[in-house]
DNA sequence: AATCCTATTGACATAATGTGTCAAAATTAG
DNA sequence: CTAATTTTGACACATTATGTCAATAGGATT
């Protein structure tokens, strides 16, 4: 077992704490991914969809495994999908068997 | 195990493959649905999006178990999501812990 | 081939959604 | 209070999704 507890925050969260610990401000951050505050601002807040380009960008500046980022960012996808869906959890489960099969099956 | 193979059809071949199964035509498949046999067709090609009612729909007028047609509707989702993704399995077991996770702590 | 039924394709207009930009308002820090 | 930071909302624009329709293609039958 994992020492941390489970996350239960988004991407845009993660983000957030990631940067506040950096107590780097949104301005300065905003800068270097050359993009308004503003919609900086909503990507954290999840009022705008974060890119997988800016999630890249995010770990370098914030010298964060990038990993670790992107699979925070493609859970939030995936969910995001499957809210409030009843049988959300038995389509994880398909999906991961279906998931393997193809990744076993794409080597040529 | 089941005795079934892995079923890594699409929603949309798999209820092709239904209709065809009760020998119905799009065009009056179609038509109980009140959507144009153009979209239909797109529909079960995947090259249009097809809606959660219209699954349900379908369930009906084909006597299909709807759970089943909702799932694979939602594993289809989901794996759109991750396609590509080298992280994607890893994603979704990242997402069904957290999908229980809030399943557990989502009765009030 | 000609006819009929079915299915596919593409073009089009329109609707819906996403995106960047900006400025004003609100919040927080010094 | 002042200044910096963040949030909010409005706007124009781009991108994408959707429904409708007609032309085309495919298959079977005669």
């Amino acid at each position: 077992m994992s020492i941390g507890f489970m996350s239960t925050e988004t991407i845009g969260e993660k983000l957030r704490h990631i940067r506040e610990e950096k107590e780097l401000p949104l301005r300065k951050v905003a800068a270097l991914l050359d993009i308004d505050v503003a919609i900086l601002s909503k990507m954290e807040r999840g009022e705008r969809r974060i890119t997988k380009e800016v999630v890249l960008k995010l770990a370098n500046i914030y010298d964060y495994n990038a990993d670790d980022l992107l699979v925070s960012f493609l859970s939030d996808k995936i969910l995001y999908e499957i809210q409030d869906e009843d049988l959300g959890i038995e389509a994880l489960k398909v999906a991961e068997e279906k998931a393997k099969y193809i990744k076993a099956n794409r080597k040529k």
